[in-house]
DNA sequence: ACGTAGATTTAGAATAATTCTCATTCCACG
DNA sequence: CGTGGAATGAGAATTATTCTAAATCTACGT
């Protein structure tokens, strides 16, 4: 665990959003100034890869990075395009019964209006 | 309806798989030569906007693009990376009542290993 | 502590996918 | 015909990400 992976860990464990690479360069930057964006990617690629965080692809714009403490899907709300981690139960054995082959895994995005903008639209 | 966007939902249409831009432009070429990329992707946008077709993620390589017949979900192999469509029925209300806001729409991979690949494996 | 091997970092170049720019061409309509 | 707006073509530009190679750090055995 080097200093840099440690301070990238931090900043993704202490932020409330889903960040991109670029922002955590950014907010790394601040406190270690001679941060490479490799290395960011490096350990980003090592965390997503042992599981750690998780890699999140988002339609129209770089990859998003998620500490990841337990197995979710994702909400996006088509408006202002924020992303929110939540949690469907028991949607593996569904998928598993209607496809008939063993799965794996899967990634769900769903689209949706989140209730900021719904206030706002309504008003 | 121009020339260029009639051939490329042709190819479209008549390939049984899904196709990225980059070989859609090729098969372009080899029907007419003067096509550009930029037209490429023009008009893949174009009706993606217009969702004659539908842009597919696929995780570490380019888009694909399929022709859309009716809203589907998508098998990917994680041996081979081979994609293919499934459909889910009423996985809609599933998330609709999970959430317990209105959804407009979801994208779902499942990740599971494809019958030729699991065959393979086990000879 | 000390040296060393191997992993990690840095900086910047390279690549891949996609978008942008703008001059040219095409097409429909009066 | 001629004219204007839309689409195309060529290539430059941008964005996100990965690669490269030299420098640096780290953990380990002594």
């Amino acid at each position: 665990m080097t200093k840099q992976r440690e301070l990238i860990l931090q900043i993704l464990t202490h932020s409330d959003r889903h960040l991109t690479a670029d922002e955590i360069f950014f907010l790394s930057k601040l406190q270690m100034p001679s941060i490479a964006m490799a290395t960011v990617y490096n350990n980003l690629n090592a965390m997503t890869e042992a599981g750690i965080i998780s890699r999140v692809h988002v339609d129209g714009s770089a990859d998003c990075f998620d500490r990841v403490v337990e197995p979710h899907d994702h909400l996006r709300c088509d408006i202002c395009g924020k992303l929110s981690n939540v949690r469907i139960p028991s949607l593996t054995a569904v998928l598993q019964g209607s496809v008939g082959l063993e799965i794996h895994s899967y990634d769900l995005t769903i689209h949706y209006t989140c209730p900021e903008c719904k206030k706002k639209a309504n008003a």
